[in-house]
DNA sequence: TAAGCTACATACTAGTTGGTATGTAATGAT
DNA sequence: ATCATTACATACCAACTAGTATGTAGCTTA
């Protein structure tokens, strides 16, 4: 019998089982023999695909994980008014995290953890994801400063930091308490600190 | 000849290479033949003073890095204004963290994110040490309110949970870039809501 | 239809891992 | 001085890992 042969969505499969798998378990504990067995893919198919595990993560990193970021902080980027925005992302977020997700922690973020201090090809591609991240929130700040929803005396570039590692922070504390309040507690903070950024909030 | 043997020490040379070997790799890159190696203490010697891997693993947290965590943060705790002993201890840990340092991590929060959804263990010593932490701050904030230092309208636990998933993001938006300089803009915005704490910034 | 390349499949290897079984020398109690 | 216990040391093992060598069937092109 002749067995169709689909090698892009084989490769897909690949991709978004690996993207699970080392959400799960990181990338190093990440188990190839897993994602195959997951997959119903062979060994030999996947190193037709990839040149190496390595390879393979840099792959999930461009090709799922950076689409996945991107698309859950585009509403900002593209908004006339980044607070109420901002708001709106993060209320959104904490309604769709499952408690599983929330127990997984930010693939972005673990990602991050790991493999920042041990492989450059992850530093890079993940603080480009972070740097993009951080620019579009600058960016939307400084249009909210023109069109005056955002004070004129803040830093964007600052905020934006601060507003990225914040989140990170609280996923992360989200992740170490296995308590969704946890995420609460932490981001009832950073609402408060978005508020300080409206220009009626302004101390003359 | 007469080999001395010194029990106490060889747990304790034991628990601190251990700590520096999770540090860089994480518990379960850790490898016990490289700690071994390190300490020059052979494995019968290691099986004798701890059960498993993850015995030792307990052992690190409890006996090293929990006390590491409550030296950096009890000045805050003893103060008696919160605010400007938050900003003193922030100040001091940027000093004093060599870039090796800055780009290995938290070895709290590198520890939290790695295995708070694996091991059930880790997740209740971990956490226990995070909520100490945040009960601390939280404490020395309703303090600061008592005497004038704190603003009486804010949460002391939500902005305590808030102060600390922000110093664990920013550290892990510094591993991240691998670069000081963004722990400094983070920890800037931290700085900047630490002051909206006090009295004087109150809006009326 | 023949040839050649693509997309797999199977079987194997070398290295590393945590953990164990067993032996022995130092130490402390009687 | 004897004896049991503590504190190691050595050698080994089973499991798992990423990676490779080799074979083959489907598909495309000529």
């Amino acid at each position: 019998m002749s067995v169709k042969r689909q090698p892009d969505l084989t490769r897909q499969r690949l991709l978004e089982s690996a993207f699970a798998e080392i959400h799960r378990f990181g990338f190093r504990s990440a188990s190839l023999e897993s994602i195959l067995k997951d997959t119903h893919v062979t060994k030999g198919a996947l190193y037709h695909h990839f040149r190496n595990k390595t390879d393979l993560g840099y792959a999930v990193v461009d090709e799922v994980l950076k689409p996945w970021v991107e698309a859950r902080w585009l509403p900002i980027f593209e908004s006339d008014n980044p607070i109420d925005a901002a708001l709106d992302v993060l209320n959104e977020r904490m309604d769709e995290m499952s408690d599983e997700e929330l127990a997984l922690g930010c693939p972005l973020n673990n990602l991050c953890q790991e493999m920042a201090g041990l492989d450059c090809g992850f530093q890079k591609r993940l603080n480009g994801i972070l740097d993009a991240w951080r620019a579009g929130l600058a960016e939307a700040m400084r249009h909210g400063q023109v069109n005056g929803t955002v004070r004129t005396d803040i830093d964007p570039e600052a905020c934006a930091a601060f507003v990225v590692s914040s989140v990170e922070g609280g996923m992360g504390m989200a992740k170490a308490s296995q308590e969704a309040n946890t995420m609460r507690l932490a981001m009832t903070g950073l609402a408060q600190f978005l508020e300080t950024m409206r220009p009626t909030h302004s101390v003359q």
